[in-house]
DNA sequence: ATTACATATGAGATATTATTCATATATAAA
DNA sequence: TTTATATATGAATAATATCTCATATGTAAT
């Protein structure tokens, strides 16, 4: 199903909404990171960060600059840093522990 | 791949990356509404809204209240107000029109 | 120009999620 | 207490997204 704002909006947090980039985008709000940084802290294959990366990059979640053969990315820390700011909200006044949400790593 | 703030980030995202949702959240913010008025509005069949809702509900974004035989569902105006308005801005400043990005429902 | 290293990418296999259909439950009215 | 209406739910199917593997590309050093 798809169809005006909610189509719009689709696309931003489907790509918020896997693990992998955001564990992705928890290691670089820390710091800018090479591919092989972050698949060497996330223990995750090299493609893997890649494809995923590159999906984060096509929603300028994150930026890219070259350094020799590397490539390093940076957060974008202007919207994921509010992004979780609301989502710590959220979690802290609907989520209680012990309910059916499961926001809070339980 | 799960694990530590991102598995917590996850159930969050995820439940907002789905198009019937956002549809059906997009409704809400306007108004409260009934599950048959939403499947009504939406073109799509009750038990979907149904079962699209119930997943809402566990991370309350929504809320329910009971009228006679209806559900009236309420849409989280804190936290979708200000998910919209990160989102609103994120694809103002990162995502011109043309790019990559379908955020702007191109 | 060959080699090594860092990253990217395509395509198939797998896993996850959504949708549909049939049916159950719950409330209220007759 | 039967019937109608509103909503919920389970299970199978369908759709979508992810991951893996093989390999390509791009940069720099020798």
């Amino acid at each position: 199903m798809k169809r005006g704002l909610s189509e719009a909006c689709y696309k931003f947090f489907s790509n918020m909404s896997n693990p992998t980039r955001l564990a992705v985008l928890e290691k670089l709000m820390e710091k800018p990171m090479s591919v092989n940084e972050l698949a060497d802290a996330l223990k995750q294959e090299q493609s893997m960060v890649s494809h995923n990366l590159k999906q984060l990059l096509e929603c300028n979640f994150i930026t890219q600059q070259r350094r020799g053969k590397q490539r390093i990315y940076s957060a974008n820390q202007e919207t994921i840093g509010a992004l979780l700011k609301i989502l710590d909200n959220h979690a802290q006044k609907y989520c209680p522990t012990g309910g059916k949400c499961h926001l809070r790593g339980d």
